[in-house]
DNA sequence: TTTTTGGTTCGCAACAAACAGAACCAAATA
DNA sequence: TATTTGGTTCTGTTTGTTGCGAACCAAAAA
């Protein structure tokens, strides 16, 4: 591939991913701001090459860095001498990925048992739903901490 | 539990369950609209008795639940010789439930794979960690096919 | 001490989302 | 045929979000 193809792919990649992260819960700025940090050649972007590259006015990216910062997305490092921050895309470990999934599960499971402790009859047309549900979430939940255990080994 | 404290906890739960559907990209009125049909005891209710139960207007009940049953997570019967819908909460299967936590995985996985496809440097940082992220995706989006063949069994 | 650098914070304007009210409509009933 | 029922659709207001510019600030440099 050319580079000047490639490059353009990677200014297109970086809006999708953009577009994927508003869809999880990300404000367009910081969205986008993940994507620069993501897919460029250049893997680390000072505050001030970020609001050039990306067109964005001091503020919203100052909000943004920090608000990415805070969900431990990105970190930035600094060099002896320099007192610029370089920010760059922190990669959690997959770990942390199925943990979150797993998190976002056992929170679902809880608040279904919780409804199903508050049937006034245990064998409702949704109350019996929501016990199968609930004995399927267990059952994938035990299961995913299996495969994190397997996963580790197998490294 | 005394009865007036039930109500009084399945009403609470509405609102909890309410907030969450808010996070997982829901507006509120859908949202809570799904806590009722899902907690209350009475199972089906009609568009009067949504509309005077949660004090929300007509209008904003007509879309909530128009939205709420394209995504397939509501659905309403019909009686002979009554006219009014009968909306209830459609339970999907904990397949359901996977399958979509799977697709959004694969989702991933592939915008993944493109941003490294697009890298000069193969063995830069982010390049290498998103290597490894995506191998441990690989890994579990396997597992988690063998896991959903292994619970049919089971049942 | 003054100026520059590397940002942060505040207030506001523009825009978008959410909801209510009212008008509307088709099917059933009187 | 006229009215009621069970909603739907349209429009305007309210409310919330986003991002900018300008003022600001602390640390470093001049």
């Amino acid at each position: 591939m050319e580079e000047s193809e490639r490059l353009k792919k990677q200014k297109e990649l970086i809006e999708y991913i953009g577009r994927q992260n508003e869809r999880e819960g990300f404000q367009p700025v910081p969205a986008r701001i993940l994507g620069l940090l993501m897919v460029m050649d250049k893997e680390e972007y000072t505050f001030e090459e970020i609001v050039e590259e990306m067109k964005i006015s001091k503020s919203s990216v100052s909000t943004a860095l920090k608000n990415l910062e805070i969900r431990g997305i990105i970190e930035y490092v600094t060099y002896p001498g320099d007192r610029k921050r370089y920010f760059r895309f922190f990669s959690g470990e997959i770990d942390g990925f199925i943990n979150d999934m797993e998190a976002k599960m056992i929170k679902n499971l809880e608040t279904i048992q919780q409804i199903i402790g508050l049937k006034k009859d245990p064998n409702s047309r949704n109350a019996m739903f929501l016990k199968t549900i609930s004995t399927g979430m267990e059952f994938f939940i035990r299961k995913l901490d299996e495969l994190k255990i397997e996963y580790k080994k197998g490294q």
